[in-house]
DNA sequence: TATATTCTTGCATCCGGTTGCAACACATGC
DNA sequence: GCATGTGTTGCAACCGGATGCAAGAATATA
């Protein structure tokens, strides 16, 4: 069985609250005290019990992290990185898989049952009722990958969608292309419909260009293949502004497949800049989103409101930039 | 605040004890009472809290899983198999990213100060120390991808590795190969060392066929590419058995970029058959690893052992097969 | 209807900690 | 030497919930 403060207690012939008072820094201890304390839990094996002290500070340290995206490789440099920063500010992620949840009610009261101090949602395809309906229970929440709003809900943490969907049409614009596509990801994602935004609205201030877009079920490889393939026999544009890297690479596929090639048949622009984008098999021309960056502000922004939990909610948007590999046609 | 045991019991004029044994099953507790306290617990928003209960229950349904591979997409799936496999069974997974730690104690004592109810741990690269050191602690373990042992010290689910270096050494004999190259991930991964036994003494068996090895700095695209452009410099084998796909891919990134082809002037084949794998720009000839079934045995096994702890440490193999693609020339 | 059983229920205590409060020890200032 | 102030310590109560025990209620048996 493992040690408790009782028996450190009576090894070091001294009462509760000292040894208690011995593990809580700022607490009123003599440096004799301290050592007799350190000494016998040494001894003993002895660490406090985090649970049961999180029933009287009413802080566990445990925050749940929310995805239902565990398709797209990017998410996994998302866990390592967001895994690695909360560890660093001595918080635990609580791995929450939401694939076929459709009910938020459930996980909240899943979370709440563990007492999480806080929830940080890694999803721009789950709805922002999700996150909203953390923060209806008094729970801090960040919304890493959200939907951007001038006075939000919850803390969002990502990149302006609808000024990615722009800079992709900007891009496709300047390469000369005058028949171009969205292939978003799922329709309902508010990543999926800002971008679109974006890309149809910088589209249609431009003369003489022409425009059709479509929805890929998911952000998969799967998905991206099967939308495209669909396209290539209902007659396919010239470039296509893919909403996700993982779905251009399936889109990639489909064209190969078809025995057309890229750049020379079909341009494709991607978004997110994942490290297998770089890979010279894919060579993807993409929109770099800063993860790192992102995730770290995430982090923060969660450690900001554990010391603060009225903080008033703020969206923190980071900037991307076009990443040119091979998979537009070169500028004229 | 949210409500407490004390608050429905006053709410629905019962003891304390009445509350918690309608929400314990199995305890005797009248229809009508339960009925009385449902009521309650529905107009305030009541639930147990999990971690209060879990102090005099000792058991919080709280599973560590501990990994250091972030940067392998495998892993991805890996992490969705076991959210999904553990919710089902009313656990939950405290996630842990060892990738820069050396040192077993640190992460013992933290899983210990969390009560978890068990751990697993996800990973073919940490020394059998990590996973020995939490059964020490009386910690239920379960070693997912490890090392085969007839008599190991915690329960091992994976895969034959020898078999399976066995098996690709089998293969490439099949094509012809005359001189053959073992690239492996980590030297010290227990993986990479039985994957090269295997195959080793395959090779050996035949007569006239060369072999050399020699490994990557992990299991990473990165790795696999910067290994294989080193050998190009150093002279190359005819066919390499790559310790895993992504290894391999990175591999075949480099052939590529030396401006030589797969399968004409080498081939290559990996083992675990990701999904990506499968992908048509890459279309990897590879050992197939039943992930699913690993890691479904993997959770029913931990479950059996939250049972009881005392059963005794098995390790449970599945077969693999080779799964052919486009990176090995044909059998002559 | 009286008695023996089986169910239910509440009380009190415990799980492993934290913390307000009062008592005590000690060093300081006069 | 005494009053005073600061720093430590232990006591007891509490965090949210589970459970052994005994008393009371409901049911079965005679």
């Amino acid at each position: 069985m493992t040690p408790t403060l009782k028996d450190v207690a009576k090894r070091a012939g001294v009462s509760r609250s000292a040894v208690s008072r011995a593990f809580t820094d700022g607490a009123s201890v003599s440096p004799k005290m301290r050592q007799k304390v350190e000494k016998a839990a040494e001894e003993l094996g002895y660490s406090p019990n985090l649970l049961a002290r999180s029933l009287t500070t009413r802080r566990t340290k445990l925050i749940g992290l929310v995805s239902n995206n565990f398709h797209n490789p990017i998410f996994l440099e998302v866990f390592d990185l967001f895994t690695r920063g909360l560890q660093d500010c001595g918080l635990r992620p609580l791995l929450v898989n939401l694939s076929d949840e459709t009910d938020p009610e459930h996980s909240v009261q899943m979370l709440t049952q563990y007492s999480v101090d806080g929830v940080i949602v890694a999803s721009s395809t789950l709805p922002p009722a999700f996150s909203k309906a953390f923060r209806d229970k008094g729970i801090p929440v960040v919304n890493t990958f959200g939907r951007y709003a001038s006075n939000p809900d919850v803390h969002v943490v990502g990149i302006d969608n609808v000024a990615a969907g722009r800079a992709a049409a900007i891009e496709l614009i300047a390469r000369g292309y005058k028949k171009v596509a969205f292939l978003g990801g799922p329709k309902s994602a508010t990543s999926t419909q800002d971008r679109f935004e974006g890309f149809r609205d910088e589209i249609a201030k431009h003369a003489g260009i022409i425009q059709t877009h479509s929805y890929a079920e998911a952000y998969s490889f799967q998905a991206g293949r099967a939308e495209m393939l669909r396209l290539l026999k209902a007659g396919h544009a010239e470039a296509y502004f893919c909403g996700d890297d993982v779905l251009s690479i399936g889109v990639l596929s489909a064209i190969k497949d078809a025995g057309l090639s890229v750049p020379e048949d079909i341009g494709i622009i991607g978004l997110n800049d994942m490290e297998m984008s770089s890979w010279e098999s894919i060579a993807l021309t993409t929109i770099h989103q800063p993860i790192k960056q992102i995730i770290t502000a995430s982090v923060a922004l969660m450690e900001a409101m554990l010391n603060d939990p009225a903080r008033h909610p703020e969206a923190r948007l980071f900037p991307c930039h076009v990443v040119e590999r091979g998979t537009l046609r070169p500028r004229p």
